[in-house]
DNA sequence: GCATTTCCTAGTAAATCGATAGGATAAATA
DNA sequence: TATTTATCCTATCGATTTACTAGGAAATGC
């Protein structure tokens, strides 16, 4: 399941990329917008930033910007940020590798192989993927 | 994540898919073999039996065995049955389809989108593997 | 009838999720 | 400088889910 603080981190990121650039957007106007718990939309809003996303602005007529281009952002760094890891179990992440316990030899695992193919499935839709361009689909409609 | 529930599912009907064809399988030698809690490992084979995946005999030499050969069991029904909906989203959900109460129109969304093409690409993974197949990958090394 | 095995219902500790509260800090403005 | 406006930060909380566990009923084989 994908979490609502992924969904809305990248509904808000999606509503800053159609802002003309440089003009800082208030938590409370995005939250409007997209539908989201302010106060909820503010920690996830933070973790972006801290994440090297977002750029802030304190005080009146602050808010949030992107830090880079909407076209340079791929959804593989906003999905690790927000949601974790892509692979569905840590023995075939790449970014956070971890054994099971219960198996004893991860070359004979009947799951392991096959959740390795489901990751790189996923990541390959990750990796084609920018922020510029769930944008893009939105506006093609 | 993948669930433990998920994880020990697939290793039990790959372990029972190994065996002679017709010679059933205790919990107990299945828990022994694959490292699973045998209380657990009851609850799982149960489900896997009420959805028609698994026939059992109870009392002396009884035990769990599969009822069609392992070529006829596709990922995609034992995903579902397991883990749930293969979609991230239920409104990019196939077989679990509910809509999102904070987005106002779909196809404007940039989430449903990208969802969308994650679900696909899982689809297609789950699609083309059958039992037999995660077997074989385990058999391969 | 007795041992063996699955069947079934319930419960439970721990973790995670989706928020919320409330004050500290910084910037703009008057 | 005082006030307003906004982000920053920590902590907490109820509900749900996850990963099990307990214990007995029911069926089967000998």
């Amino acid at each position: 399941m994908l979490s609502k603080k992924t969904k809305y981190g990248l509904k808000a990121l999606s509503y800053l990329a159609r802002q003309e650039k440089g003009t800082p957007k208030q938590i409370l106007e995005i939250a409007r917008a997209e539908n989201i718990s302010r106060k909820f939309l503010e920690s996830i809003l933070l973790t972006l930033k801290k994440n090297g996303f977002l750029g802030s602005k304190k005080g009146k007529g602050g808010g949030y910007y992107l830090l880079k281009p909407a076209a340079e952002i791929p959804m593989t760094s906003v999905m690790r940020v927000l949601e974790g890891p892509i692979a569905m179990i840590p023995c075939v992440s790449l970014n956070y590798y971890e054994p099971c316990d219960d198996c004893p030899d991860e070359a004979t695992c009947s799951v392991h192989r096959l959740m390795i193919q489901v990751r790189d499935s996923a990541l390959e839709v990750y990796r084609n993927t920018s922020l510029a361009d769930i944008v893009a689909f939105a506006e093609a409609q």
